[in-house]
DNA sequence: GTGATCTAGGTCAGTTCCTGTCCTAGATCG
DNA sequence: CGATCTAGGACAGGAACTGACCTAGATCAC
């Protein structure tokens, strides 16, 4: 039957049962992989010379496990770890407030690229209910456009779409994907538009249909040395971004550790009240982290933040049923 | 150097190579392996049989390419994909709102059992940074414990730990872990409790500390077929959990999307407006969903969340200098 | 259409490497 | 102290791998 390829297969299959949180003594191993003992410890050796340590303790009770080294091993994964990992993935990507965004896109590229159909499935329906508290009325990333638009860059391949511009008009774009830039909360695609001659930055979640060319093009020589650097150039300028000051009656460690801003955007002002002073990207997105605190606040800036505040506590009133109440 | 075990650790490397969103013409892979044309074709032909389905495009600018097949192949990640994966999965396994709690615990523990110290340090100084926003004065659930506690559960391994009781007295439990299940946002240990001789669920939140012994027990039958009913059941007892109503001036499948319910919590009273009939775990998670729709609406049940809206409400209002503004 | 470039795969000989069966040594636990 | 486990050397037969050379078929650029 399969019976292909016996020595590479076994080292495969021995590694998936090593990575189970458990020790395998090696005459079960042996058993499991129908073959001798003495083969299984010759196995091991060889995992351990390709640098996976396999630790091995004695005595009545002891085995095989593998544990952490200097390198990770390939992961051999089942359907429902598969599809966990998927979602986790795709929720980090929508929502970027990590560091890691770049890499998240990557690592989801390249899983989607193998992943069985059935459980592309699968990943579909669960991640089109995950997470969507966050988007309060805007629109949110697409994870599969993410995928799309990563592969490109990471390929230097042309790359077609249609692109809604700000005034709601679209219109369909050739370029040549250079980076793929997270930004508070949202995607950028920076790229040379081949129509128009020049650079220009993308908002991901304004991209449809995105359609790789298969036409690679040499790299060319991004504007400016940091790519990150060259899109917040762009968009300070047209984006409305705010920065927001705020006093917080709370620690400025709790704060910290709940927020997790970067300490210099806090002052502690006393015990028990402290300055906060950062940049966000919309207000939906301010205003629901700053009232989760469960503290008392006041909001100096933006003006925009108070008025938004103003709203939602008016409708929250509403929603409670301050004038009158539902009749029973 | 390393040139042991030639064939299974090409194998890999080639796996990995294939794992790139891009083709590769069989002579660059020959060149990078460092064999000739012909065997790179057989390793190919290899990880076919394997069942990784190797893809070919034939002609010019032709070359193999990892596609999606019937089974998952080895994932071989760099570090900063593993990072973000590993962030993800923490993230959602301190959340549970999915359908895949238990899967994403087990890749967790999978991944974290491999995971070279350097990387752990990185995922440790993120992942403590992200997604606090959840946390309006709920205790989170540590990654770190519950990974223990995956471990001891899939191993069936007695179990130690501080266990902080409701009125806040800490006691040391030893237990024979049987599953881990989240409800809502939370997590719940089923286990037998040796000292007491029965069957526990206690809150992953409370407990402390875990130490696995080493010391593995017979499958001990859970008190119930479905674990999850148990823990339901216990808990129904004992813990709050609501159940909203609802009716909101947005369209049904609007709101589906946007907050990913099962169709039968939502009945459409108009073309704008539907009702929401559903249960919540905790009031601040119910009120921030609810309100980050952007749309009217009002709360009917349960009574505790029309309050904490209306105290919302006015936090919101003060917090916009409702009163009087702040000089300058 | 023609040629270039790529995948696909058969055959064959030399050689490497793998495997199972012995064996002994050392560590650990009850 | 004995049982149980890992660790690893020696050896012989056999399986499998590799490179070289060959032809066939698909695709794309010119």
């Amino acid at each position: 039957m399969d019976s292909v390829n016996t020595a590479s297969a076994r080292l495969l299959r021995l590694l998936s049962l090593l990575q189970t949180p458990r020790e395998w003594p090696g005459t079960e191993l042996a058993e499991r992989l129908e073959v001798s003992p003495r083969t299984v410890r010759r196995d091991v050796d060889r995992l351990r010379d390709l640098g996976y340590p396999v630790q091995a303790t004695m005595g009545t009770t002891g085995g095989y496990r593998l544990v952490a080294g200097k390198a990770m091993p390939p992961l051999l994964l089942d359907d429902e770890e598969v599809v966990a990992i998927a979602v986790g993935l795709r929720t980090a990507a929508s929502h970027p407030v990590d560091g890691i965004e770049e890499a998240s896109v990557r690592a989801l590229a390249k899983l989607e690229q193998v992943l069985p159909p059935r459980l592309r499935h699968r990943v579909n329906a669960l991640g089109a209910a995950t997470v969507s508290m966050f988007n309060g009325g805007e629109p949110n990333v697409d994870p599969e456009i993410l995928v799309v638009l990563a592969g490109a860059t990471t390929v230097q391949e042309r790359l077609r779409f249609a692109y809604e511009a700000a005034d709601g008009t679209s219109t369909r774009r050739l370029v040549e994907p250079c980076r793929l830039v997270a930004s508070g909360r949202r995607w950028y695609l920076l790229a040379y538009d081949n129509d128009r001659d020049d650079w220009r930055v993308f908002r991901v979640d304004r991209i449809s249909d995105p359609h790789p060319t298969g036409v690679r093009v040499p790299s060319r020589v991004p504007p400016d040395e940091d790519a990150a650097a060259f899109v917040t150039r762009k968009l300070y300028s047209s984006a409305p971004t705010y920065e927001v000051v705020a006093t917080l009656h709370l620690p400025a460690g709790e704060v910290a550790r709940r927020l997790g801003v970067p300490p210099d955007a806090l002052q502690p002002i006393n015990e028990h009240t402290c300055r906060l002073h950062g940049p966000g990207d919309t207000l939906e997105w301010l205003a629901a982290r700053l009232l989760m605190l469960g503290c008392e606040l006041e909001v100096h800036e933006p003006p925009e933040l108070r008025t938004y505040l103003n709203e939602l506590g008016t409708r929250a009133a509403r929603a409670a049923g301050g004038e009158r109440s539902v009749s029973g």
